[in-house]
DNA sequence: GTCGCTGGA
């Protein structure tokens, strides 16, 4: 069986061998050849041979074991679409699919052979590349490897303005300000859109992309006097990103001629540009959420823009819930609803049949290919089409794929790579290849902003990144397996899985749009138009739903919102959910067994952290280790992105890692890190040297100096003390975490939840952690958090006392759990 | 003996 060189292939030899417990070796597979699968020699192969791979959804462990109920459709729904695209779902239901399968691939090869009589695959076009007839191109020249695209149908098309105007740089330069605002085609519905205002207080927009909605209408509100009068009110533009509400302040205040931070501001976390002069004001979400926290009806915004409320971030949604609930008693407040064309209906219903008003955008036209049969190997079928496309499409025109993660997008480098090197100087144009996640060094990062050199296609591998955050100049051509990565949390064992799923349609039409962007261009999605019609959701599962609760419910309740089960969401989360929420919140103390509010619990939501988090920091007052533990709490949450391990330095890089490590577990490694950084005078240079992410400590530096300042306004002692006894971050930590508690199971091998419930899950010592390889096996651990990837891994964990728990989890724990602690000692 | 998609306060 050939293998594919990609980080799925490796992994999923793992995966075999943990299944039919044969080892093989692994460097056997990097050297191997990396022919496509599914060529007729290897489809007349006998059965035996010829085994669909198992894919990436069968790797990651089956989620089915986990899910609640409710959600086993929608999984029924995922099974569906990977058999279509040749794909077994679980391990579990592996055996007994073998025969479906068997059934399918027969079909399948009849399809395939069919197709290989039937169609004429495009040599004409390769006929202009002049190579040497050689094997070693066999690779991209052999027509049996094409990936098969649909032709081009009209009605396929994502359709864009029939005169769209080329941005000419130097032209750009000559027309003034006024003229470009004026050139906008939001600029002919300015009268329109006022008069909407007038007359109704909700207001939809759909505007798509570069119609100018976002810099346009808060300007021509401002114009018409929406923040003039006694009151001084002020009109507020909300964006789900920091980036979006800096640059889009910075371009409106260059628009309207003002110094930024003036009449024009933003305000966004550990930044504001706004003073009390500013009446146009772009801020972050996230931002006018915590605004809510002073001024629960907003009294200073005349009007309030929440744009881009397709994407249906957490936050965005509780705006939205929070501003219906207000304009019942604010007759006199606005509210602009700015959405892709895909929610607008949705959001309308929302607020009582709100009128809605489409604002053409500007956009060039795509073309969308679909495959013409499901891919076996996405990874593949994307290699081979960039080839396709680099061969027969002029230059110039980038190349944009969307992958899932890091991993994959290394291997697929290294493969594109080697066959760069393979194919050589046969190839007329050079094929440049960059890739972009938000885990990559800044350095890296800018790369793909350079620009493209002569006779040079660039080809980036990204992951959703580029769908909405980054935008990239130059693409012509985006490949699109139409998967994505997403974070699901189960709050019945309070555990987050990572579980790569199909994209919805939004989304895919989202990608498709990159290409768009300078000139017409061409989609190139690895399923099939049926597929897209018929097992695509239309959305992406909106974020409220697949997270954790706890701090948005503690949020609602210090607004006063205390029916939050009749709360009116506009996508309800399961009432399981909200109740295990308020569970938690109840055994921390922020609320009494009348389900209101604590002084406590009022405390604690002042602070924009997880509720667990921030009952830390108050029990820390009482121990003086208030700053260790926001330390702790600040590295907590970058501990992901922390560490680095170039692929050249690995080992290097482990040791330099392991140096920090502490005995007593993660959070003290942690506070190892930080404070060696800050000896080292918060260089950058130290970070390198020890092979630690400088972005990542930046950004703890200001969560850090964030929470000092609001301890300090909220008068807690935040005095620095000259040695801390670790038994007091223990104890402090513990009073938050006290849920989180593990004991070694009977066997020794794994650990279970203290708590006894139905579903006992064993979990691991992530092998990252500094406790990892401890000797002896520790018998009582407290973790920060339990993820699900390949085994259930608890991630930054430390080494607890029996007598500790018992202080601190009698409320929680029965006399019975506690009891077992000492059972398990012995 | 692993590995994490993206945002936000």
């Amino acid at each position: 069986m050939s293998s594919i060189q990609t980080g799925r292939g490796k992994r999923r030899r793992k995966f075999e061998d943990e299944v039919d417990s044969h080892s093989e070796n692994e460097e056997e597979i990097v050297v191997e050849d990396h022919k496509p699968e599914l060529t007729p020699d290897k489809l007349k192969e006998p059965k035996d041979t010829y085994i669909p791979q198992p894919q990436k959804q069968q790797e990651q462990p089956s989620r089915s074991k986990y899910i609640d109920e409710e959600d086993i459709s929608s999984n029924d729904k995922r099974r569906k679409f990977d058999l279509l695209h040749q794909k077994d779902t679980s391990t579990t239901s592996r055996n007994h699919k073998r025969n479906d399968h068997n059934q399918w691939e027969l079909e399948q090869y009849q399809k395939a052979q069919q197709i290989m009589n039937t169609t004429k695959i495009t040599k004409d076009d390769l006929d202009k590349v002049n190579l040497p007839d050689n094997d070693k191109y066999e690779y991209v020249f052999d027509d049996s490897q094409y990936v098969n695209f649909n032709e081009i149908e009209e009605d396929d098309e994502l359709k864009g303005d029939d005169q769209p105007q080329k941005p000419d740089l130097i032209e750009k330069e000559r027309i003034s300000i006024a003229e470009v605002r004026q050139s906008l085609p939001v600029y002919k519905f300015r009268s329109h859109f006022l008069e909407a205002m007038d007359k109704n207080q909700v207001l939809i927009v759909v505007g798509e992309t570069g119609s100018g909605k976002t810099t346009q209408l808060p300007q021509y509100l401002y114009e018409a006097g929406y923040s003039q009068g006694d009151k001084n009110l002020i009109i507020g533009c909300t964006q789900p990103r920091r980036v979006a509400a800096t640059s889009v302040a910075t371009r409106v205040a260059q628009e309207m001629n003002v110094k930024l931070g003036k009449e024009v501001g933003y305000s966004v976390r550990f930044d504001d540009k706004s003073s009390k002069d500013t009446v146009i004001k772009y801020l972050t979400d996230g931002m006018l959420l915590r605004e809510f926290l002073t001024d629960s009806k907003l009294l200073k915004y005349s009007v309030i823009m929440i744009d881009e409320a397709h994407e249906r971030t957490l936050s965005t949604e509780i705006l939205l819930s929070l501003l219906k609930d207000i304009l019942t008693t604010r007759h006199d407040l606005k509210v602009i609803i700015a959405s892709a064309t895909i929610n607008a209906e949705k959001f309308s219903n929302y607020f009582h049949q709100a009128s809605i008003l489409n604002i053409p955008g500007r956009r060039f036209p795509v073309k969308i290919h679909y495959t013409k049969n499901p891919e076996a190997n996405y990874i593949q079928a994307a290699i081979t089409t960039i080839f396709q496309i680099h061969l027969t499409q002029p230059l110039p025109g980038d190349i944009l794929v969307f992958l899932t993660g890091q991993e994959e997008i290394e291997s697929m480098e290294e493969s594109l790579q080697e066959s760069i090197i393979k194919l050589g100087s046969s190839l007329e144009n050079h094929l440049q290849v960059l890739s972009i996640y938000s885990n990559l060094p800044i350095d890296l990062q800018k790369k793909i902003f350079e620009p493209t050199l002569p006779h040079t296609r660039k080809v980036i591998l990204a992951t959703n990144i580029a769908e909405t955050s980054i935008t990239i100049d130059g693409i012509s051509y985006v490949i699109d397996p139409g998967y994505v990565k997403q974070n699901v949390y189960n709050p019945t064992q309070a555990m987050e899985s990572l579980v790569v799923v199909p994209c919805s349609k939004a989304s895919v039409d989202q990608r498709a749009g990159r290409a768009g962007r300078i000139g017409p261009g061409k989609c190139f999605r690895l399923f099939t138009k049926w597929s897209y019609y018929n097992e695509l959701d239309a959305n992406t599962t909106p974020e409220i739903l697949r997270v954790n609760l706890s701090s948005v419910i503690l949020l609602l309740l210090s607004l006063g919102i205390n029916d939050l089960i009749n709360f009116d969401f506009l996508d309800k989360p399961n009432s399981k959910h909200i109740i295990k929420s308020l569970e938690l919140l109840y055994s921390l103390g922020c609320i009494n067994s009348k389900g209101s509010l604590t002084k406590l619990g009022l405390k604690l939501s002042k602070f924009p952290l997880d509720p667990m988090l921030s009952k830390c920091l108050i029990t820390s007052e009482k121990f003086n280790c208030v700053l260790e533990i926001i330390t702790i709490i600040s590295m907590l949450g970058e501990s992901s992105t922390l560490f680095y391990r170039p692929k050249d330095k690995q080992e290097i890089a482990s040791k330099k890692h392991a140096s920090f490590d502490s005995p007593l577990g993660d959070h003290f490694s942690l506070l190892n890190v930080s404070q060696q950084w800050e000896n080292s005078d918060f260089s950058n240079q130290w970070c390198q040297e020890y092979f630690v992410q400088y972005k990542t400590l930046r950004r703890v530096k200001n969560v850090r100096d964030q929470l000092i300042k609001l301890c300090q306004r909220n008068k807690i002692n935040v005095n620095e003390t000259i040695s801390i006894n670790p038994l007091y971050i223990q104890k402090s930590l513990i009073s938050g975490y006290f849920p989180n508690i593990v004991k070694l199971s009977m066997m020794g091998d794994t650990y279970k939840k203290l708590k006894s419930s139905n579903v006992a899950t064993p979990c691991y010592i992530h092998p990252s952690s500094s406790i990892f390889k401890i000797k002896p096996i520790p018998k009582l651990l407290l973790y920060h958090e339990l993820v699900l990837t390949s085994k259930e891994y608890m991630r930054n964990c430390m080494i607890i006392d029996e007598k500790l728990i018992k202080e601190y989890g009698s409320h929680y724990y029965s006399p019975q759990e506690l009891e077992s602690l000492s059972k398990t000692k012995k």
